[in-house]
Parts: C-alpha cells; sequence; structure tokens
DNA sequence: ATGCGCATCTTGTCAATGTCAAGATAAGGT
DNA sequence: ACCTTATCTTGACATTGACAAGATGCGCAT
C-alpha cells in the first residue's frame, strides 16, 4: 500500500514545512501558495492550514526551526569569535530558506514565545562571543552591533546578489578575507 | 470640475507610485494589492497595470526612483567615508519604503536597464570612498566590501526590528558610535 | 474485541486578487 | 473638423487564502 494515499498521512506536518523549504529556495518566500504545497505533498488543498491555521502560520514555524538550527550552528563556533562570523554566513548560504524568512518578521508572527525563545538563544551566542573584540566593558554592547551588523551586511548582500562577486567567488572564502582585514586591523 | 473625477488622471503614474511607496511603508512590500492602489487612487482596478504593465513592474519603477534617490544621498556625503555610511542608514531610514524594494531583487526585475544603471552609480559611490579606508590598493576591494556590509547589516538589522536598542535610541547617533568604534580601532 | 472520542484530512464555498481582452473617452496634432 | 493614439474602464477568468462542515480511521477505555 502506498504510504502517499494514505488518509492519515502521519507526519504531514513535517512534509509540509519540507514543501514549504523548497518553494521558498526556489522562488522566495512569497512566491509560492499554500495550495501548492498541497498539491506537492499530495494531500488537499485545505490540510496544510489544519496543521499551521494560516500562512503565518506555517512561516513562524519555519521561524521557529531556523532560528533553533541558527542557534545550534552558532553555538559549535562559540569557541571563536571569527569562526562565529563564519558560521553565520555558511548558515545562511547552507540553510537558505530559513535565513530568508528569519529576518523578515513581517512574514511571521515574531511574538510567538517559540519564535522569541529560540531567536533569544541565538542572540545570546552572538553577544557572549563578541566581548572577545570588545576594547573595554563599555564597549560590549557597540562591539556586538559592530560584528553582527558585519557578519549580516555581508550575508545579506551576498544572497540578494549584490556583491557583483556573488557568481563568481566562493562566499565562505570572501567572508574569510573580509573578516581578516577587519579583525586584523583591528589588533 | 473635481480633479480626481476626470477620465484622463493626467499624471496617475506618479500617484500609483507614491500610493504603492505608501502602502509599502504600511504594511511591507507585499501587504497590498494593485486594485488597492487603484481604489486609493480613485481609480479603475485595471489602471495601475496599464502603466507599469503588472506588479513587478511598479516595483521596477520603484527600485529605479529608490536607486537613483540613494545615489543622490550618497554623493552629497561621498568626501567623508565615515558620513557615506551615516547617509546610507539615513537613507533606509528616512525613505524605508524604497530601501524595502531595492535591495530584494526578486520582487521587480532586476535586470531592466535603468534599474542596473542607477544600481552602478549607486554602487560606484560606495566603491570610491571607501579606498580612503584601504590599506593599500591591493585591499580596495575587500575593504569596499567590508565596509559595505557594515553599513547595510546595521541598517538590515535596524529595520528588521532584531536590534533590541530599535525602539528607544536614534539610528543615527547608534550608527555614529559603531562606525566610530570600528573606524577608531582602524587608524 | 468493540465501540467511541478526537485528531487528521477532505470537500465545498466565498470574497479578493492578478492579469488579460475589448471597449469607452478625450487630448493633441494635422 | 477629424482622427490617431494614449489613457482609463468594464468585464471576465483562473488562482488564492480562509472558513465551515463533513468524512475517515487511529488508539484508548471498557
Amino acid at each position: 500500500m502506498r504510504e502517499i494515499d494514505q488518509y492519515h498521512h502521519g507526519n504531514l506536518k513535517r512534509v509540509i514545512i519540507d514543501a514549504a523549504l523548497q518553494a521558498i529556495g526556489e522562488s522566495g518566500p512569497a512566491g509560492w501558495s499554500l495550495r501548492e504545497l498541497a498539491r506537492r505533498a499530495g494531500v488537499s488543498h485545505a490540510a496544510p492550514a489544519h496543521h499551521f491555521g494560516d500562512k503565518q502560520g506555517l512561516l513562524t514555524a519555519v521561524a521557529v526551526e531556523g532560528f533553533a538550527l541558527f542557534g545550534d550552528a552558532l553555538e559549535r563556533a562559540a569557541d571563536d569569535v571569527w569562526e562565529v562570523g563564519i558560521a553565520y554566513v555558511r548558515f545562511a548560504i547552507d540553510h537558505r530558506p530559513y535565513f530568508e524568512v528569519m529576518f523578515r518578521p513581517e512574514l511571521y508572527r515574531a511574538d510567538d514565545p517559540a519564535v522569541q525563545a529560540a531567536h533569544e538563544r541565538a542572540a545570546n551566542v552572538l553577544i557572549t562571543s563578541a566581548r572577545a573584540l570588545s576594547p573595554g566593558p563599555e564597549h560590549d554592547r557597540m562591539t556586538t552591533i559592530a560584528a553582527w551588523s558585519l557578519a549580516h551586511g555581508f550575508t545579506s548582500l551576498w544572497l540578494s546578489g549584490a556583491l557583483p562577486e556573488s557568481t563568481h567567488e566562493d562566499p565562505e572564502a570572501l567572508a574569510r578575507s573580509m573578516i581578516h582585514l577587519v579583525l586584523g586591523a583591528l589588533r
């Protein structure tokens, strides 16, 4: 009996999220419809709404998962500020669909407790690891903002294709060069 | 005779773009419909499509105008790298609707010649003014990328509300502090 | 084992939207 | 005065998000 034709799918929630991630990867976080995801998953047009309420609900689930994975990735590099920056860029490129949703709060319910918790955990890694760069405790906050801005800006520009080098070069290598230049000068 | 009831509106194109900018300011670059803009402008539901072809066409016009204004703003500060960074942040906040479209190429036709020309002009200001920071000609490119990333990252994070300070503080002052910290360290 | 509660998924429907085709209007040149 | 042409309207159609009501069957209590 074919799994796909079961009335009770079993883990449709997972399947819909994965379909959403794929669709986002193909045409951005707004280039698809709930009904299209349903068709891809082989279920009825209203099945996604049952699990997520509405489109925002689905994107909220994506954001939660995204921030969780993001936190994991940053934590794995947390002992080295340098590598945290690289991990930031790397995550965005390896998990682009997540990233494209995460920093667009108007797409989902940013006030959702699960989102806020996952978001806060990821932010804390940045805050604590950036302290290593700070010239003094009174500059901790600005140092975090500067380091975060640098990593986030590079990532956003790369993803949007604004960097003319986008097509030819390896983003991670480029990010390493940039971080090296700035951190080298800071020393 | 009331201007608004004329069959031939006269400068409907302008009015529709302004309505779009206002709508984007209220609910983001996707939170409105062409028909709503038509209603706001007091014209029929298909009038916008006549001037812009489709929604992407309208957003392309917004992007062109945005990059032109952006280029102007950056040029006015071009003699001081410091001030170019500030102008970057300032533009995004003063003309948020434009900015929210400009760096989201999937929303419009990025291959449009007018877009590319306006984009290139703005980019050139960044490239030339960033040279002043470069430790040597072989580092010009990376310096541009770093400075651009810093300004763009701060701006994006601010606009998305990711910086917890967003609500209380003046963004320009915060940006000045950040640039001061980084440029000070680079000296 | 058996019957039932309830989460899971489907079917049907509605207003709203983007887009296209065809028609109406009038501005401006000849 | 006419007529070409850009501007705008009217009408239509497929698609979408959302909601309500119904069908299905899993798994638990008995």
